[in-house]
DNA sequence: CAGGATCCCTTGGGATACTG
DNA sequence: CAGTATCCCAAGGGATCCTG
């Protein structure tokens, strides 16, 4: 899939929020959590708090709050509390959460024919040193899970 | 690689990575300052770094740096050094990355026809306290500056 | 159950000063 | 010019414990 610079909208100004369109969307849907938070409520459907994180996994409670807090502030999800004993709360995602569907099944589908491209590439740097390359990479593989102790 | 529920692991934990497809690809390409790098690159074409920071605007030498590095061990952005004096180092989107190009055309859609959205439900968020609704939002608007002292 | 409260650690990123 | 080397900060996240 060729992409010639004309199917880019036009770079503005410098400032890094407004040199690219899309980093306010990043700021919004990109972190750690809210791409498989989304996801989750997506293709799952409603579903309660605990559900939630037991789907996730490694999630903590606090930080899938703190996620589903802004989400649900930028409108992408909804939460519903029911005034029970003990109190039932859930979520599910929002039309406009929905809306980032096609993008998210665009993103996957880069993933899926590229991100072996990204590897291949990840391995030929790492394994062959470039005289004409500076010294070393400083935060080079950086994909490690801080997902355990 | 399609999310099938009845695919997904039942017991024990679910890595970020494999509750949401999409997340590698967060990794590699929506970092703070990786969309802005590689919507200049791809815009405005091979160029060299300071034009780059400039255009870039507010980063700083050592974090277009890493970032370029990163992307360069990516495959996503090829740098090319020109042993002269004084040294000239041109940097240029790679296949890889332009195959990015309709993703961010994508994104930049749904920015220019829902950001707005997000934006009302920011202000209807924070403007009207529901009483359902926990008492108040940990990190809400993250959107700090931290972008200069 | 759904989170709030704390404490702590890792990291991306910023500022400044300095080489090849 | 194109980085390097330090030092430093803020924020996202993680772990634990606690409560309406």
């Amino acid at each position: 899939m060729q992409a010639d610079p004309a199917t880019w909208p036009s770079a503005g100004s410098v400032d890094p929020e407004q040199a690219c369109p899309v980093a306010p969307v990043v700021d919004i849907v990109f972190s750690r959590w809210t791409t498989p938070i989304l996801w989750t409520l997506n293709y799952q459907g409603r579903q309660r708090f605990i559900e939630l994180q037991r789907r996730i996994g490694s999630i903590t409670p606090k930080v899938l709050t703190q996620r589903l807090r802004q989400l649900e502030r930028d409108g992408l999800v909804v939460r519903t509390y029911h005034p029970e004993v003990p109190p039932r709360v859930e979520y599910e995602i929002s039309d406009l959460g929905r809306s980032l569907a096609p993008l998210f099944a665009h993103l996957a589908e880069w993933a899926t024919s590229h991100l072996d491209d990204v590897e291949q590439a990840r391995r030929a740097y790492d394994g062959n040193p470039a005289a004409t390359r500076p010294s070393a990479v400083p935060d080079a593989g950086s994909v490690m899970s801080t997902a355990n102790r």
